[in-house]
DNA sequence: AATTATATTTTGACAAATCAAAATACTAGA
DNA sequence: TCTAGTATTTTGATTTGTCAAAATATAATT
């Protein structure tokens, strides 16, 4: 079986995969996300295709198996999990979940996984407003966009918050900027540089295009 | 820090020196309860008495320091809290959960393990009736013993079970014998090699010596 | 006490994961 | 095309945890 190492090293190169959309991904990437050597990258990566998990094609860069793959997004779906459950259950911060079920996915094993997805009600997104890979590994992969990309009269629904700076996940979450929430785009001035958002309550929020591109938003009927 | 291994030395030499109330364990022990071969016990009792988390006494066995024993005290309340959740929370059967813990019990973080024993309301005591060490490290360390070894009239307060066996919890459960559950004895004969049983609300159980063995209770008004 | 049995330690070897630093291959500019 | 710069790979070394099997020490029995 994979140890913690290998399962590491698929997940990170699975999730450049889906946020860059590129099939091969260079070894100083690997590295880098990893924080290892490129030395090291790289005679991981050879073993790791001795192993079957990915292609390590040198001076190129290395892709997922289809078993590499597949584990890589169980990985994920943990990861992810946990996330929520952190959030959801033990009201954890947004700016402490991440460390805390990067340790705990190598030691949960698919059968608690199960009943935790259970306990949680098998939630969709996890409280970044990513997709959770369903237990056969399929991951929605939506094409949200930032909101300032959208159009003046747009509605939108919030996906993800990209920032991961504590100051404006907090704000974010107290202006109701957090995934799920809808908004109808009222108003974007170019030259002025802002956005106005307003909830269907009718309640108004003004951004500049600094914070305005760091939200992911899906097109949605306000 | 310590490696999950050292972790996992440290928990199983504090077990074997609180069940058999010993000062040092000698490496034959520590090999059998690890799984491992006795070289391998030998060398990294070395390494982790160079450590300082033991004191390595050639050819008589291995004792905790101060350091180690906290640190194994704080492995024991993990498993145990985590055992809790595991039943309590997500619903797993006792014959599961002392695997799953094994494993979590090495990932979860000291904040995360606050969260939890607050979410599970701060419990005392673990599914299997064992005390669960608090946060400081103080582990109640109750003198109980095998429902044979009391005498007929006592009343028994029932702390754990013994035995791991799946048909034999499953027996136990349905016969309320749970940690925590009151009885007195009303019967015992040494020849027949049985016990009665008798609960408050006047229930009555038979036992024999054999299955009697397995379960820890102490003394207490009936 | 001598012999046998048991427990423990030593030795030599191995795989995983890593680093530092030297060597090599590729890329882009002049 | 040649050169300078960047990315990648090699090489050699280290630490951790492990095993098998040989060597040694201790305990038990006759």
């Amino acid at each position: 079986m994979a140890t913690s190492t290998v399962e590491n090293y698929l997940k990170e190169i699975l999730v450049i995969t889906l946020e860059e959309d590129v099939a091969k991904v260079p070894m100083g990437q690997v590295a880098k996300v990893l924080g290892v050597t490129p030395g090291t990258a790289t005679s991981m990566a050879k073993s790791m295709d001795r192993d079957g998990w990915i292609r390590y094609f040198p001076r190129v860069g290395v892709s997922l198996t289809k078993k590499g793959r597949k584990l890589a997004l169980s990985m994920l779906r943990r990861h992810r999990l946990l996330e929520t459950f952190l959030v959801e259950t033990l009201g954890l911060d947004w700016s402490e979940i991440h460390v805390e079920a990067e340790e705990l996915e190598h030691a949960i094993s698919e059968k608690v996984l199960e009943k935790l997805d259970e306990f949680l009600g098998r939630p969709r997104f996890d409280p970044h407003g990513d997709p959770i890979p369903s237990k056969g590994g399929v991951i929605q992969q939506l094409a949200s966009k930032p909101l300032s990309e959208f159009k003046k009269g747009a509605g939108v629904r919030i996906e993800s918050i990209v920032d991961q700076d504590k100051e404006f996940l907090h704000f974010a979450r107290k202006s109701a900027l957090v995934p799920g929430q809808i908004f109808k785009i009222t108003g974007k001035e170019d030259c002025a540089d802002a956005i106005t958002l307003k909830t269907p309550k009718g309640k108004i929020l003004n951004l500049g295009y600094r914070s305005a591109e760091k939200i992911l938003a899906l097109p949605c009927e306000a």
